[in-house]
DNA sequence: TTGTATATGTCAACCGATTGACATATACGA
DNA sequence: TCGTATATGTCAATCGGTTGACATATACAA
């Protein structure tokens, strides 16, 4: 049972392989019948065309890498499981590669994306921006992170988000209102503007930002600890607002296991969390319409459309109260 | 600034273009002299050789694709992340196909798959197997799943885990117990093992086995919808097997709305559940190792080791036991 | 001195499909 | 009857890298 390829087809339909090829890709003249037999042929013979050789000769593989730290937390799942429906829609393909926002993976895979020709990369990892980014001109954009003055950005508007959570708390009477970041130092200062706008809210409303971070991302072991060891030397925190909807969840069980009642405001509002967290409430990021913006930013850019330095696409985000 | 090709890189290095493919593949005799003259061009000129052209001519394309209903349930995205790294650690790359466990889409996605080479594939999707399953010899595996005699399953012990979670609750006093199942009646005549693990368990204790089919997968709305509908008509239940996390999360929610008590037992147990649900206990398959066993499967069967028909790697399961 | 391992080059075929150039043939309307 | 649109074939180059065959040259050991 050998491979069954386009002169092979031409054979079974007994004609040129130049035809099948016409066929396949309707250029120039070919009457219905023609169009027919070869059909047949490759029906029977069940031969679809090898895209590696088409990708070769064309210069174009129809694939996109898919760069995020992890599918793992349901918020870059979901992204990803959007961004890749929209894509296959399109007649793409996606190539994914977790990062763990680990620098060094990242630029390996960056290198491996390059050297398969994907025609286009979508970059929602967290690490520092590394060189490659710069010296290529192939088409990226970005999922809520810089990469380059020349990478278009697509995020939720955070700041607002940020308000609103702290707004919520500070209305629900919570005394201690601390806002919980997997965010590294680093990240930070550069413009953590879900930080920022905690900050601001605190700031307007004359009360003291208080900030605790967790540490990384990717490691929920230890996040847990550092959230345990945090409540048991602050019993009285009574409202959180936590950086992202996982980072909630461990605050909850932690909170619930020590019987302390505290309000949680999340960030994500993704449909794994509110399926599994329904008494906790959140940010919800427009995750669709995000991936929509991504993809169609990015198939543009592919197809030539010139997109200007430093563009942002900043999204609404909606609050959504949650309770048992 | 053109792509930068083999021959390039030979001009550059002052070698010809024989000498640089055999320092890309290590073949022949070349001196460490060269290797480094050769490596330092690729360097200046940040060449990478062109995959697509050389999967073309190996007929290799270390390419896997990933059938998968989707990436959002924790479940199948924590499967396809762990398949990603280990995939990646041994040069392979990953395909993603979201399936939303429907036919059509699956066998367009096996279709593009095979027309893009890939070296094999991991289903995970929970159709009924179409033709292209037959027809092909490509090395394929299976996660939960039968597809056909000669595609190798990898899944956890699902009978014995509805057995503990069926134990655990009549243990725990629970007066109703009912399991709650997203499969279709086709799938639960089929040979359902969680369902099976139930009845028996149920039987074996002299009680009666009371089923509820919440409907499919993937739609959340209309599974809150029918489990509330349920509860409404059942307000007497107490304890709850579910087929898996989700709907354990989404009976929870439900429950806890109602100001019902009512002791739930999950299935999956993946990091996220554990992070979002701290007060659920569940049944954790050891996804890390059904993924190492399918990939190494699969690449052995790529390699040309002979599966038997009929092979099942069936693992042990645990029961978390969570509270609050 | 001869044989062999080492080192590199040239050349052409190949992986599988695409495409442009060019030839040829039929049918049909003007 | 001529011109043109339609229809199909042949042939070779191309995409970028790989590989086998073969030539050649140096160095070193037997």
């Amino acid at each position: 049972m050998e491979k069954v390829k386009l002169g092979d087809v031409a054979k079974q339909a007994g004609v040129s392989p130049t035809t099948v090829s016409r066929v396949l890709n309707n250029r120039g003249y070919i009457s219905e019948e023609t169009k027919t037999k070869v059909r047949d042929a490759m029906d029977t013979l069940n031969y679809f065309p090898n895209e590696v050789a088409r990708s070769l000769f064309g210069n174009k593989t129809n694939l996109v890498g898919l760069l995020f730290p992890n599918v793992t937390n349901p918020f870059y799942g979901e992204m990803v499981s959007e961004l890749e429906s929209i894509l296959s829609s399109q007649g793409y393909k996606a190539l994914i590669c977790n990062t763990f926002n680990n620098e060094k993976k990242e630029e390996e895979y960056l290198r491996m994306l390059l050297a398969n020709q994907v025609d286009g990369i979508i970059v929602g990892s967290r690490n520092r921006p590394c060189d490659i980014y710069q010296s290529t001109n192939l088409p990226i954009v970005a999922i809520d992170r810089f990469v380059s003055e020349k990478i278009p950005i697509i995020r939720s508007d955070n700041y607002t988000g940020a308000c609103l959570a702290s707004e919520y708390l500070h209305e629900a009477n919570c005394r201690n209102i601390v806002h919980v970041t997997g965010s590294t130092t680093q990240e930070m200062e550069k413009g953590d503007m879900r930080l920022r706008g905690y900050i601001d809210t605190m700031l307007k409303l004359e009360r003291e930002p208080q900030i605790f971070q967790v540490g990384f991302d990717e490691d929920d072991d230890y996040q847990r600890l550092k959230v345990d060891e945090f409540l048991n030397l602050n019993p009285d925190t009574d409202g959180v607002f936590a950086a992202g909807d996982t980072l909630a969840g461990i605050i909850n069980t932690c909170a619930k296991r020590k019987s302390l009642d505290i309000e949680i405001v999340g960030y994500d509002g993704t449909s794994t969390f509110l399926n599994l967290c329904g008494g906790i409430s959140t940010i919800h990021q427009p995750i669709n319409e995000m991936a929509s913006i991504a993809v169609e930013t990015l198939l543009g850019a592919i197809s030539g459309v010139y997109c200007e330095d430093n563009k942002e696409y900043v999204l609404p985000v909606t609050f959504i109260k949650r309770r048992y």
